[in-house]
DNA sequence: GCTACACCCTCTACCAACTAGAGGTTCAAT
DNA sequence: ATTGAACCTCTAGTTGGTAGAGGGTGTAGC
């Protein structure tokens, strides 16, 4: 039987963070000692190994959730948590283009900067006018 | 004279983001109707195109803080403008590397599952055993 | 058995950067 | 004068946690 302190050790994770995982019900309500102190068995050593590996993966707790239950129930299709999972490579796909387009531009911006004094500063130049963007760049951050 | 609605429109911005940048002090108090409505002028539109452009741009709201103190003086030096940007560009690069061996372990997790139940789904196997995976990936997400 | 002290408990509030809605008022056109 | 869109303030919610106050518990050493 482990502390909460232990789990947090062994999962890499914050104390807090887990009673906020249990709040939410991504973990269940552990036992607890005569005075009220969590204990956790290894089922939910599982159970928050596999939420922080997906956290590390970049899956948001709403999938995470849909995750554990295909998880607890192995006879459901297989295609389900597969498309979660597609979900997310197609997020990061788009989240990579995204950056790229604006790593390409900021390095634009700093390349022209020459020094001298913020009136003729090349950074804030560009910031003040869009139009001299390569990029359109509508929802280009996030 | 603008009111806050058209500004919202000539910017890309929503009524209540507007509101919420005066309210934190990114935009200043603008003049008011009789009946207590707020009216602009161009200064306050430019301002707000520079925060909405440097927004798309990935700067976080401080960093605008300190980018529009620069453009107000004129004569502070430009380094310290080329330096919040040099920092950006230092994050989204960190950001592109991350996601990129986020996107190398989730495309193989998807390519590896060949359908049938969640019980043998590869999936939820690398998820469940973080030893399955390629990289150590402490802090890939994010 | 007693004491120290690390660890645990709940509860509230805070972070970024907005967004949404309730309930009420004003502006401008007809 | 009336209508209706747009405005006002205020509060609360979003995601995924993190921090701290104020107090209780578990256990090791003596």
């Amino acid at each position: 039987m482990l502390t909460i302190g232990s789990l947090g050790k062994k999962t890499g994770t914050k104390v807090q963070t887990i009673r906020y995982y249990e709040q939410i019900g991504l973990l269940p309500e552990p036992g607890r000692t005569e005075g009220g102190q969590r204990r956790y068995a290894d089922t939910e050593l599982d159970r928050l190994s596999f939420i922080r590996h997906s956290r590390q993966l970049g899956f948001s707790l709403e999938a995470i959730r849909e995750l554990l239950d295909l998880s607890d129930n192995p006879n459901r299709p297989c295609h389900e948590a597969d498309a979660i999972a597609r979900r997310q490579l197609d997020q990061v796909d788009q989240r990579i283009a995204r950056l790229e387009a604006l790593r390409k531009e900021l390095k634009r911006m700093v390349h022209e900067c020459s020094g001298g004094n913020t009136s003729d500063c090349r950074v804030l130049e560009v910031l003040r006018d869009h139009s001299e963007c390569l990029t359109k760049h509508d929802e280009i951050g996030a």
